[in-house]
DNA sequence: TATCGTTGCGCAAACGATTGAGCAGGGGGC
DNA sequence: GCCCCCTGCTCAATCGTTTGCGCAACGATA
C-alpha cells in the first residue's frame, strides 16, 4: 500500500505538504499546481490514509462502536441503518459488535474502548444485566451511551417511547370493545418492560377497565417467551379475549403457540404487539403492530455518543417523533360473544 | 490510558523488557522477579496494549472481516457464530460489515483492506452482483475468501453443499408420494441457486419423475420474492401438489402467501424448505425444512482466511460434514387423491 | 588470568500519519 | 533602503509498539 512518503516522492513535495492537501487542513497553504500534483499522484497511486497511522497519532479512530444482545434480531436492522447513516454523515464508522453474554465491564466494552479500537460507543444491554453492573460503566469514563437500557443519570441514554407504544397497543383492543385484555410483558427486571407496564396500565385506567389477577406475565422477550406466556394466560379464568405483547418475537412466538394449541386468532383471541418487522408480517394470521422508530434510535444515539466524543455533553434523550403508529393487520378483532 | 511506558516506569525497567515481557515473547530472556514486577506494574495500571500502535508497527491487526448482504438474516446467525469461535481460537477478531449494495471492488472492501483495517476478509456477496465484479476481487491481492459465492478457482472458497441440500428437500416430497414438484429457486445468476437446481434435478431423474413445464421460478430470496413465486406456480395447470423452496425467507413468504390465497398447507399443497432457522420453527404450520451447517461454514471461512493471510495459501472447500438434516414439521404430508 | 558464552536487560530505529515551528523569497508600506 | 508580513513550502517531533542489536556482568573453561 502506498503510504504518504510515496505521494510525496511522486508529486516532489514533503510528506507534510501530502497530509496537509489530503486531509484539506483549513490553513494548508499550498499553490493550487502543487495541490495538484499532490491530488494526482495520490489518485495514480491509489492512496488510502493507513489507519492505525492516523489512529496512533491523532488518538482518534472515527470509530463509534454499536453493540446489541443479538445483532441478528430483525428489529436492529433498521436500528443499525440509522446507526450507520448518521456516522456516515459526520465522518465516522460503526463497528458492530455482539453482546450476548457481555455485561457491562466485560471483555468486550474493555477491549473495544481500552485498546483505543473505537472512539466510543452505543450499548444495549440485554435484560439478563444485574444493575449492579451498571454501575461499572459510570467508573469508566468512556463515551457511552445506553439504549433501551437504562434510566437516565447515570450515563448518556436513548430510549424509544415505550410508555406510548404500549399505550397505543392496548388502547387499539379497548377501542375494538375488548375488556379482559393480558399484557405479555419482559423481565420484571427490564427496562423497558418498566415503561410498557405503565403503558398498558395508563391505557386500562383511562378506559376504566379492570382486569383480573395474573393478566401480566413476565416473562422475556423471546420466541420461546412468547410460547410460555400463552400457556400461562390461557390457563387463567376468566380467560383474555385479547393479549398485548411487548415484543414483537415473544409475539410470534405466542401466535405460533396459539396455532398449536387450536385457538382461533383473531376469531377467539386478539393479539398485537409493541415493534413491527418483516417478520410479524409473515405469520398467520399477519400481526397487528404498533410500529416504534427504531431507526432514529439509531440515528439519536449514534448522534449522542459523537458530542459526548467531541464536546464531552451528555443526554438522556427518549425518541418521540416520529410517534409510534400502530399498523393494523390481521390478527385483532372485536372480541367474540 | 496507560502506556508500555508507564508501566516500565513503575516497574523500573525498559520499555523493551515490559514489550517483551507482555507479548511474551519466545526469548524474552527476563528474570523471573523482573518479570513479577512488570507484570504486576501492568495489571495495577490496567494496561491494555494500544490497537493502533500494534497494528502500525506489526503492519497486523488480527482482525478479519465478515461482510455479508443482510446481517440481520437469520441464517447468518450461526455463520457468525461460528466465524467468531474460530477467529477466537485463533486470537483474531471479526469485524462485521454489511455489503447491502458494495460490490467486489466497491467503497467497503476497499476501506477495510486498504486503509489496513483488517488482515483479510471472508465475503459473501449479493446476488445481485454482476459476475464481471467478481473479478475486480482477483486483481487485489488482498486475502478474500469468499462465501457461498462464487465458483471455485477465482480466490478461496467456502460454500455449502447446496446440491445435496436440495436434494434432500426433494427426495422428502419423493418419498411422501409426490409427484409434481415444483422449485422456488433463486435468481438464475445466483451462484448457490445453480447448485440447488443440480440437487432437485438430479432427485427427480433419480426417481424418474418429470415434472411439467415452468414448475420452476427463479425470482429470488427474499420473503416478497416467495410470495411471488407461489403466486406464479398456483396460476399453473396442473398445480404442484409440493413445492420445494431454496432458501427459508422466501419460504416463509410462500408460505403466507398460501395462507392468504386460503391454500391449506399441507392438506393441499406441501412446503419443504432448504436452510433451517427460528423462523421455521415459528410459521404456520411449521416448516419442514433442511438444516444446513452455516456455523462450520463460519469456522471454516475464518480458517481460510486465516491461513490465507499467513501462509499464503488458498483453497476452495465445500463443508460436507455434518451433512444437511432434515427436519421434518407440518408442513409437508402425502398429497391428496 | 585471559577468553568465551550466557544471562539480563537497555538503546534506538522503525511503522505512517499529523502538526507546530521554522525558513526562504517576494511584495508592499514608509 | 529597511522592515515586516504573507505565501508556500519543509523539518522534525510525536503517538505506542515491536525488535535487532549492543553491552555490561558473571560464571565457567582453558
Amino acid at each position: 500500500m502506498a503510504t504518504l512518503g510515496d505521494v510525496a516522492a511522486r508529486a516532489g513535495v514533503s510528506i507534510s505538504a501530502v497530509s496537509r492537501v489530503l486531509s484539506d487542513a483549513p490553513d494548508s497553504r499550498v499553490s493550487a499546481a502543487t495541490r495538484q500534483r499532490i491530488v494526482d499522484a495520490a489518485s495514480e497511486l491509489h492512496y488510502r490514509p493507513n489507519f492505525a497511522g492516523r489512529a496512533l497519532k491523532s488518538a482518534r479512530t472515527q470509530v463509534v462502536g454499536l453493540v446489541v444482545p443479538d445483532i441478528t434480531n430483525a428489529l436492529f436492522t433498521e436500528l443499525m441503518h440509522g446507526a450507520e447513516d448518521e456516522a456516515t454523515e459526520r465522518g465516522y464508522t460503526v463497528l458492530l459488535g455482539r453482546s450476548d453474554d457481555v455485561r457491562p465491564g466485560g471483555e468486550v466494552i474493555a477491549r473495544l474502548i481500552g485498546e483505543g479500537r473505537v472512539d466510543g460507543m452505543a450499548l444495549q444491554i440485554g435484560d439478563g444485566v444485574p444493575p449492579a453492573g451498571l454501575k461499572d460503566l459510570l467508573s469508566t469514563q468512556a463515551p457511552i451511551v445506553l439504549v433501551n437500557s437504562a434510566s437516565p443519570g447515570l450515563v448518556g441514554s436513548v430510549t424509544l417511547d415505550d410508555h406510548r407504544g404500549a399505550l397505543i397497543a392496548t388502547q387499539h383492543l379497548l377501542e375494538l370493545g375488548h375488556e379482559r385484555i393480558a399484557f405479555a410483558n419482559g423481565l420484571p427486571r427490564s427496562f423497558t418492560a418498566k415503561r410498557r407496564r405503565t403503558g398498558y396500565k395508563q391505557a386500562l385506567a383511562t378506559a376504566k377497565v379492570q382486569v383480573p389477577k395474573g393478566y401480566e406475565t413476565r416473562v422475556g422477550y423471546t420466541v420461546d417467551n412468547g410460547r410460555t406466556a400463552l400457556r400461562r394466560l390461557m390457563a387463567l379464568e376468566p380467560r383474555p379475549t385479547g393479549i398485548v405483547v411487548a415484543n414483537v418475537n415473544a409475539a410470534v412466538g405466542l401466535l405460533a403457540e396459539a396455532r398449536r394449541l387450536g385457538l382461533k386468532v383473531p376469531d377467539e383471541l386478539s393479539v398485537v404487539t409493541v415493534h413491527d418487522s418483516w417478520t410479524a408480517e409473515n405469520t398467520w394470521p399477519p400481526l397487528t403492530a404498533v410500529k416504534m422508530q427504531f431507526y432514529t434510535v439509531g440515528r439519536t444515539a449514534v448522534r449522542s455518543v459523537i458530542r459526548r466524543i467531541e464536546t464531552g455533553e451528555t443526554s438522556d434523550e427518549v425518541v418521540t417523533d416520529p410517534a409510534p403508529e400502530l399498523v393494523v393487520r390481521e390478527s385483532t378483532a372485536p372480541p367474540a360473544r
